[in-house]
DNA sequence: TCTTGAGCTTCCAGTGGCTGGAACCCCTAT
DNA sequence: ATAGGGGTTCCAGCCACTGGAAGCTCAAGA
């Protein structure tokens, strides 16, 4: 099938498929005609990457869990190691926005929002005010 | 003073410090050497800038920021709304990182982690499992 | 048959927010 | 005189696309 039917069933646009090829993540069949050829097994794969990448695996570590999945013989374990690290980096990043939410949300809570000047939030971001 | 202990002063890398200045974000004075040359006024741009990205505020929410920090006279509604819109963009983000975690999380645990190739981790992935 | 339009191809450039590196200048201390 | 640690500019690269131009191919309609 061509380029657009294999998005249209991978939910990724065109552009990023090719990109992917570009970057050597997946390679395509060719037709005759030069256009790109893809199989329900490469639709799978791409599929496959659209759901890593939402979850917020790199583009590189869709390479390896990619041949990670090509290979029948892997151990579970290699594959839990990276969405493991992965668990940790995005409890990283919630921890890191809910501090961030609990900062600014304290700094708008102050900050009585009218015609006045007076501003606790622009206080607070050029540390007038001793930060808790 | 020279933009090392400017960069020192406000947390800000030199490097990120001449790139503000090339978008036109801050700019600075230069001394007769071609130096630039730092007030302590320009220290605590630098340093609500520094402060406002580490809230996670974009660069261009920054200008405006900094237009609201310098304007005397606004309105402290005006500083009040960007700040909102952007507590809403923190909790959309933190809403669907737990989302990712929820959904990873469960797939990490219920990969047995071991030399057997068997993984749902690559099963969710590749979308063989109803996700649910 | 011709034309139209959609879809495909490649390639180049831009996004945000820096960051690294090269090549060079300046200033101070030894 | 020289060595070093500043500073300066500019160019390139990072990630993961995305937009756009110019040109090809294909199927359907007048």
């Amino acid at each position: 099938m061509n380029i657009g039917s294999a998005a249209r069933r991978s939910g990724l646009p065109p552009k990023t498929i090719r990109y992917y090829e570009d970057i050597g993540l997946l390679r395509a069949d060719r037709a005759a005609n030069g256009y790109r050829d893809y199989s329900d097994e490469d639709v799978h794969r791409l599929r496959f990457v659209q759901r890593a990448r939402s979850l917020g695996f790199s583009v590189e570590e869709c390479r390896q869990l990619l041949s990670l999945y090509s290979d029948r013989d892997r151990a579970s374990a290699d594959v839990k190691a990276i969405a493991t690290e992965k668990l940790g980096e995005i409890d990283r990043k919630i921890a890191e926005l809910t501090g961030l939410r609990e900062m600014l949300g304290h700094l708008v809570e102050t900050c009585h929002g009218d015609a006045r000047p007076d501003c606790p939030i622009i206080d607070g971001l050029s540390g007038t005010t001793t930060s808790h």
